[in-house]
DNA sequence: GCTCTATCTTTACACCGTAAAGATAGATTA
DNA sequence: TAATCTATCTTTACGGTGTAAAGATAGAGC
């Protein structure tokens, strides 16, 4: 017997719907997400989605959080196979930028105020938590101890800091946006590894050596 | 007299409904942008614009060039006062920067594959004059003379100047993005800007110094 | 003066978001 | 146990939307 209840009362359709709207949102992309679609395909009422996300921009909020809370997995996965510095700086613009790869329909929507629920304390903090995985990587770079999501705001008061996170997440991000959506110029893909290779070690030797390129 | 006729066909159609479209992305943002709303700015009945663009992705992807168009020109407004090759790095990232202050909503449409035409060359053409501008810089950066929008592929297939255009470009790009969508956290205005002339300057630095850095 | 053709309007339809009111049934309370 | 409460889901309704198709208009060319 499975799950499927043909209840009035369905019972777990929060799940059901976001794993419908992501199938939705994987396979129609962001045009084609619609809550009537998501509730179809969740087999229940065109209604059903207000109760559990409001209307459309809860939906979307909440699938960009899930986003977010992936894209963290994936760049500790990412992450954990680095031997050194350059490795982990390596590993994690190629993580960010695959992630793009698996996930570019949530990647869309992940980072659009105009789209989500800006106020949203689980946008927030899940899109947080990414960053400090982001700044982690840019705190062993330069040879300083990690820190928790907590102290986030603490540390990047410090200018000296920011400016290594700015550098650090611009890069990767950039690469990842400009590259899912085919802004380079045709390269071969052993030409684009290269080249990702050779500019991602040289950013990272820039937070690596900061002090004395300054 | 002006331009307005109330004549059965308009004379300037085109033209006025790109206004419309301007006026509705801007006030209204890329979720209330709907055709019927263009329509109804030019005072022209709703099946009006079909003709003109074919459907929505057609309006949209020729509002996007027109923001790369202007981004262009922003871009090289904001290099001209610029003296030596640091002020002139910076002075691309605040301009590429603050084009998403004065135009968000393009800016939100004009990197995405999803909502446009890929294979249109009046995008194409006008996304490359901007990557060009940025190249230009680059090149200069590297002490070498500029280059027309022609020639763009035959150099960047050269790994070595590629991968000083995807630094600059994903420094430059990830910054505007990020500012724009608020993913950094909260710093004051004067932070903000000292933060942004040191990243730069050290960005600009390892384009320049590129050989010394290795 | 006639036709041609591009341009614009009208009509039509399926779909959309979302508000509001009704139905259901598990949980709570007495 | 029985009555009520409440969260959850459905039904109904409405104005707005994209876009297809057919009709109206008027300038251009012959």
């Amino acid at each position: 017997m499975s799950k499927i209840k043909q209840n009035y009362h369905h019972g777990s359709l929060r799940e059901t719907l976001l794993a419908a709207g992501e199938a939705v949102l994987t396979e129609k992309g962001f045009r084609g997400f619609t809550l009537r679609a998501c509730a179809r395909r969740a087999g229940v009422s065109h209604a059903a989605p207000k109760h559990h996300f409001g209307d459309t921009r809860g939906f979307l909020t909440e699938l960009a959080a899930m986003g977010f809370d992936r894209l963290t997995k994936h760049l500790l996965d990412g992450l954990s196979g680095a031997e050194d510095l350059d490795a982990e700086f390596l590993a994690i613009t190629q993580a960010y930028s695959t992630f793009t790869v698996h996930y570019p329909e949530h990647f869309r929507i992940m980072f659009r105020g105009d789209l989500l629920d800006r106020a949203s304390s689980r946008l927030m903090s899940a899109a947080r938590k990414t960053l400090s995985e982001l700044t982690n990587v840019i705190l062993r770079q330069r040879g300083e101890p990690e820190i928790a999501v907590e102290e986030l705001d603490q540390r990047v008061h410090l200018e000296d800091v920011m400016s290594d996170i700015v550098i650090g997440w611009c890069y990767v991000h950039g690469y990842a946006h400009l590259m899912l959506e085919k802004q380079f110029p045709a390269l071969s893909k052993t030409q684009e590894e290269r080249i990702l290779r050779n500019s991602s070690e040289r950013v990272s030797h820039l937070i690596q050596r900061k002090k004395n390129v300054r």
